[in-house]
DNA sequence: TATGAATGAGCATTCATTCAT
DNA sequence: TATGAATGAATGCTCATTCAT
């Protein structure tokens, strides 16, 4: 029966001002499709990342769009589809940041490292990310590679190309280039995953100059 | 009414022969408590394992176990506690594995190895193990700290000192050892949860010498 | 799965018109919340009287009412909300009814006479009326005042001035209010709730007039 | 997975004395099947009183009476049998109540008078039997009459002849005796219920004389 | 097109009853 | 005989999805 929560939300969802005693209803809005999948996929995130893919409720995040339930449905199959979309959506976020990042820098390490960096950066800034990997993690194993390793494996040869080109330079060892690859994803995804589990843990870029260091130069005292 | 399914459990449950004709119902069976509780707690991992925490039937834990629902629910008060339970009896046995490795070599260098290794080689056998710990960082991080991390902190001071002997040693790098330890932690867990992310990835202790070389010098040619 | 008995309902729910070998789903229909709920009230009433509040499914009160059961919990969010609003209903009917029957007289005693043959009425053509409360008295005295009693006590100014004036006129015992009241409200409710009890009873107006006069004369000879 | 809770009942059930260094189980009673029949039906009437007949545990009564649940099942067939004997048990001391309040007098007005003086007093001090009536009309209405009623209808001839001895005397009211009994007995099965229904109603004793006089003389003044 | 009322499969949990010990 | 571990039918409630308006 929730009826009376349109109120609450009218003014959460796109800032109309509503006339003197019009009735306390959202006016129909026309967007564009394109603005209501933003603010959809926006929707999903927060919700699916607060509560977890199962626990979300469709109807939240359609309330949180500011749309009827139906509309959910219009324009995402499934609450899986909407789920893949909105992951999709955070991955293309997040390697436009890392590639930005990179391409300011023209030395290879340095264009890891920035990658790297922003990476760090963007978790920390949008910790609904790494949930939402969590959840795909999580929810999605049976039913196929999840998107956060697939777009792994359609990034490789954009990637290892920058390694080769540090192991030709003779500054990376001659290791092979997966191995070095996976250990930095490894290290990565580790240090995301594990970064919004314990509390007190600080917070990514801090934890970026000696993680990357160990990375680069190892634990131990070079003999 | 689920009946037809107790034939073909007849005989995972106590190895009776039921007579040709007899009614295909399966005998009740007394058994010790630990027995139970260990049996609850295979079945209950693998379901969950497969599954997820929520899509994961209490039914079908029962019908793994070859006990009624009603069991279930005499030894664990809700499914809830069941999970947390396995994912303890999990970590229970992977601590142990790792000890073990640990306390038959007396260099501390050879130790550590030996525990990462064991641990590795822990999760290749039991990749329901990993599937546990994801499920519990995606389902239960709102409640608490998941007990992975929690146990990880409850070891904190037992491997830390490990740490401090190689740097005393002059052997590790005088960094903090927060940072040397969260490194490999990171790499760890990392390295398991994508491990049986990617089908095509090879077992984790076939990538243990290439992952602990990279932690142990480095990425990068010496200097 | 239950659809073999929308059969039975196809022709309860909307006078839909199913041709033969049809798929005897019945459509989907939408009413007026005020009509739904009086629906579901009725039904819930009928089953609640018919099985009692533990034993009713909540199911059959859906069947009953010709929607499915998420319906049932759109409008009412738990069972026991919809069993006291089921009750509540009840109370307003028979309240109005006796009131109306009051307001046709003017003289005191036959107001009050009026009045309490009208809810004996009530009683005899509502029976599942009775039922429910029991059901409430029965189930719900550990959470507080049943709202039949409740009820009792917000009318209790209403009907202590009928009696005031009554006893003012010296037509009336000039004993304490209450306890004319409460002797008056006691057979009423003992009347009630025997008079399903036994199937041989004859029915409660039928009894009145001797009810009645036994408590205004007394079942002593005049002395 | 109550194991635990013996210890707490050891000690309510029988006042046995536990050995020092014994182990803290009741030793093995040995008693008469009346004894613990006697028990068994005091354990159900105070749980089925406090709990309502659908919410007893039959564990519970069983702890209450410091028996095994087997042992329950092996003196009644089923809750309802224990739960209706109970009831029969309660007649039973209420029967035998009123009956020797009455024949300590002659005077048949007196005698009645001392029977449901003593009924009110009863209730008073056993509250838990008023609840049990309730369950039972709210339960079991669909299966029959409840013993209450059927208490009643054999108990009518021998309080009949009282009745008739009243009118024959020229002090009862010649009217059908069945209805100056109903009557009374719906006053009387009315106060009980509702006596416990409103916290703040004085006890039934207190309201005796004011009920029985308007029994007797009505609550008009007579003309 | 947009809505939200309606749907019903799905599932955790309880507890009367049985039965192996 | 006494026990309590084992059982599984029963049921309230949720929420993804559909569809009448």
């Amino acid at each position: 029966m929730r009826t009376d929560q349109s109120v609450i939300y009218a003014f959460h969802h796109s800032g109309q001002v509503l006339e003197i005693g019009e009735s306390a209803k959202v006016r129909r809005t026309r967007k564009t499709p394109e603005e209501r999948r933003r603010e959809l996929l926006a929707a999903a995130a927060s919700v699916f990342a607060r509560r977890g893919y199962r626990s979300a409720d469709v109807q939240e995040i359609a309330d949180r769009a500011g749309v009827g339930k139906g509309t959910v449905y219009r324009y995402f199959d499934t609450k899986e589809a909407l789920f893949r979309a909105s992951i999709a959506n955070q991955l293309d976020e997040l390697e436009t940041c890392a590639r930005q990042a990179r391409d300011r820098h023209t030395d290879p390490l340095e264009r890891l490292r920035a990658a790297i960096r922003a990476v760090f950066a963007y978790f920390d800034g949008h910790p609904e990310t790494v949930e939402l990997f969590i959840q795909e993690r999580a929810e999605f194993l049976h039913r196929g590679v999840p998107l956060y390793f697939l777009r792994s494996a359609m990034r490789h040869e954009e990637w290892a190309s920058e390694f080769r080109a540090l192991i030709a330079a003779g500054r990376m060892r001659d290791m092979p280039v997966d191995a070095l690859m996976d250990g930095l994803g490894d290290l990565v995804y580790g240090a995301a995953l594990s970064s919004t589990a314990s509390p007190h843990r600080p917070c990514l870029v801090d934890r970026f100059d000696q993680l990357f260091e160990i990375y680069l130069h190892g634990a131990l005292v070079q003999s």
